[in-house]
DNA sequence: CTCCAGGCATGAG
DNA sequence: CTCATGCATGGA
């Protein structure tokens, strides 16, 4: 299946840290597991080519269904050309101008940031496939190796000690309640989408393994909440950079900048700055980790 | 060896 | 309320 897709770029897109259960088969070629399916990808100049390697799920949803996963609907270009007001945006515009923010599943999203709290994406990846393999169901018909995110009863019936050979350290008991706190609330945990964004995030607040960091990556990545803001080491060097000469400042001030430089979508411009410094900036200070495999 | 990673929960003051 | 500390793991 092709789409037009002129203003989205997918491989930064895709290595910006949001998702972790896509790998780059070859140059500019991609795989991922969605909603229970695996996903082939690549992009030639504006057009997307993809294709389902698995039946079922979304690949049932068809084009229109992917278009919303990639999120082309949206109108990336106003937000753009709201932040080329500030010269402290031009280059990482130009760098990661086509990045989108994926339409993930919630409890998905949930899950993979819990257990991403002082962890690296390499590592996140890894746990989260171990978590798949473990309680997720089988792709296709037997052997093709791939499993989709389990569903939070399954999850929520894995032993701490299994969970933890997954390599997710203290972060399993976490991972754990949580899982049982969303089977627990059965569709009520569905009718979350429906509440407005503060409200939304007081709710997820309350989940174990969820604070400050990882609520805002739920509400980004897993609600689309344009406005949520996550704040990180990669982005607070960033915002300490670029907007206070390099500074130490309170999280709390960095939000509060962030809303007033970016507004309702400041989300956006919170990738740019993340993916843009921990992927080439960063390399002052840090060597860039390796893209995994 | 040391330092770091998309932080959080907990306890002390 | 704010602040300090422990926490599992593996790559660089």
């Amino acid at each position: 299946m092709i789409l037009e897709a002129a203003s989205f770029d997918l491989s930064s897109t895709l290595i910006s840290g949001q998702c972790f259960r896509w790998n780059r088969v070859e140059a500019g070629k991609w795989r991922g597991i969605v909603r229970g399916t695996v996903l082939s990808a690549h992009q030639i100049d504006g057009l997307l080519h993809t294709a389902f390697e698995s039946p079922g799920g979304m690949a049932e949803a068809g084009s229109e269904g992917l278009r919303y996963y990639f999120d082309l609907e949206q109108d990336y270009e106003s937000t753009i050309r709201q932040l080329k007001g500030d010269p402290r945006m031009d280059s990482l515009i130009e760098r990661c101008g086509g990045l989108h923010i994926l339409r993930q599943d919630p409890f998905e999203v949930l899950i993979s940031f819990i257990i991403s709290a002082f962890n690296n994406i390499l590592r996140i990846k890894r746990c989260v496939q171990g978590v798949a393999r473990g309680w997720g169901d089988s792709i296709g018909d037997s052997g093709s190796g791939e499993f989709g995110f389990p569903t939070p009863t399954a999850l929520s019936r894995a032993s701490e000690e299994a969970l933890r050979a997954c390599g997710l350290g203290y972060r399993a008991r976490y991972v754990l309640e949580s899982s049982a706190c969303v089977a627990g609330l059965g569709d009520a945990f569905d009718s979350l989408v429906d509440l407005p964004t503060g409200e939304l995030r007081q709710e997820l607040l309350r989940f174990p393994g969820v604070g400050p960091k990882v609520v805002e990556c739920v509400l980004l990545f897993g609600y689309h909440r344009l406005e949520a803001f996550p704040i990180d080491v990669w982005v607070r060097r960033a915002m300490c950079e670029l907007f206070y000469r390099g500074r130490e400042t309170s999280d709390d001030r960095i939000a509060r900048r962030a809303q007033r430089e970016f507004g309702a979508t400041a989300g956006i411009a919170q990738q740019y700055l993340f993916t843009g410094f921990r992927t080439g900036r960063g390399e002052r200070t840090h060597r860039r980790p390796r893209e995994v495999v």
